[in-house]
DNA sequence: GTCAAGGTTTTCGTATACAAGAATTCCAAT
DNA sequence: ATTGGAATTCTTGTATACGAAAACCTTGAC
């Protein structure tokens, strides 16, 4: 199946934004990206829509799209949401999740460690990452994995953040080993509770980070 | 601030899907549709990418356009996923809500009686929303509040079938007042647990009425 | 020097034109 | 009659053209 350039450019931009390319309400000039892209300004309207559709860009009629970078609180707001989303998909899979998959989440778990162990945040991220994913599958609902892929991918580049926080990592493994416990166990309660707070943790820790940023700079 | 057209016929769109006037898999001709709304092809392709990003709609390469309804399995999905975000709003609400927002409430519960008595099922469904939106908004989470005013809506024609379940409204009220009494108590895990089964219930109920329906046609 | 008003210019929103890919149809051959 | 294939037609995706609204720049008055 071949994509659009819409599509392509709009994977692009949001690329651009995600990674902190575009600074928090930057303007995108229409002809500017055109002539980058070497296409014509139909298409990037349409990567726009995508953009302002999905939190990313904000479209001020006849004004113009501009980059909208969640603030602190909003980043918090959106780990509290994803925190949920989560939980129940520990709850859910606590009751379907199948042996293989428990062995999936354990494999993924030691590359986790491993990552840990040789210091390349890269692996790391992806094999969490991986975690995550499978976690997602094994809540058996269709619609809860897709709301929290769409959401994880989101809050992704904030995460990287967290690596500042002393010693998080390796409390982020040991919730890791517990979520799987419960699960393991049938759990559906402690599976929830385990993965909330692993989850909300990450918008306190980033919350303190914050905090210390601007008392460092004054 | 005024809207552009291509806003406009986005949501008049949204409404003929939601409403049902277009059926599952038909398909969305661009001419047709811009000789209909007056307007070119061009807002029209705006208004179809809003669709297929929220999932109305499910847009194919070089083949156009096509609605896709939910099928049972996939809205009780969304609604154990609704039910999880109501949770949340709830147990957010319990600590922060105002005594005002708690009148609010409750009025919106008067209401939603009155209506019932009325048999209005137009101003009981708007009151329903007017309840569910205050309860969001005590979140005093402005994502968790988005998040949930957009399934939420997505959600609210189906909720109506949920009428034909006998004694279900008598029910939903008394779960309306269960959910203000620990409101009022600031009893953050009763809110949330009543919101959860007070939402996912209609699911179930949603499940049981298909069920029965299939029955009733063999 | 500042502020306001009018015109210019830029930029967005929409319409139209054009190009490329998919579906359909029609015809011929087996 | 059926099937394979080529040509046509229809539809989508992209480019360009045009009109309108907002931003800007200039200029003049106080």
């Amino acid at each position: 199946m071949e994509r659009k350039r819409s599509d392509i450019i709009a994977d692009e931009l949001e690329s651009l934004i995600l990674d902190g390319s575009f600074s928090d309400g930057a303007r995108l000039d229409e002809s500017q990206l055109a002539e980058r892209f070497k296409v014509s300004r139909t298409p990037l309207r349409e990567a726009f829509q995508r953009l302002a559709l999905s939190g990313l860009a904000e479209q001020i009629p006849r004004r113009g799209v501009f980059v909208r970078q969640p603030g602190p609180v909003e980043l918090i707001e959106m780990f509290e949401v994803m925190a949920a989303l989560e939980a129940l998909c520990g709850e859910l899979a606590a009751a379907r999740i199948t042996d293989a998959a428990l062995d999936e989440l354990r494999a993924a778990n030691t590359r986790c460690q491993q990552a840990v162990e040789a210091r390349d945040t890269d692996a790391y991220y992806r094999e969490n990452e991986c975690f995550h994913g499978i976690l997602y599958r094994q809540s058996g609902n269709g619609f809860l994995e897709q709301e929290s892929r769409r959401l994880h991918r989101r809050l992704q580049p904030f995460r990287r953040l967290q690596l500042r926080v002393r010693g998080r990592l390796a409390q982020s493994m040991a919730e890791h080993e517990a979520i799987v416990d419960a699960l393991e166990a049938g759990d559906a309660k402690g599976a929830a509770a385990a993965l909330k707070s692993h989850v909300a943790v990450q918008g306190e820790k980033f919350h303190h980070l914050i905090a210390s940023l601007r008392q460092a700079a004054e």
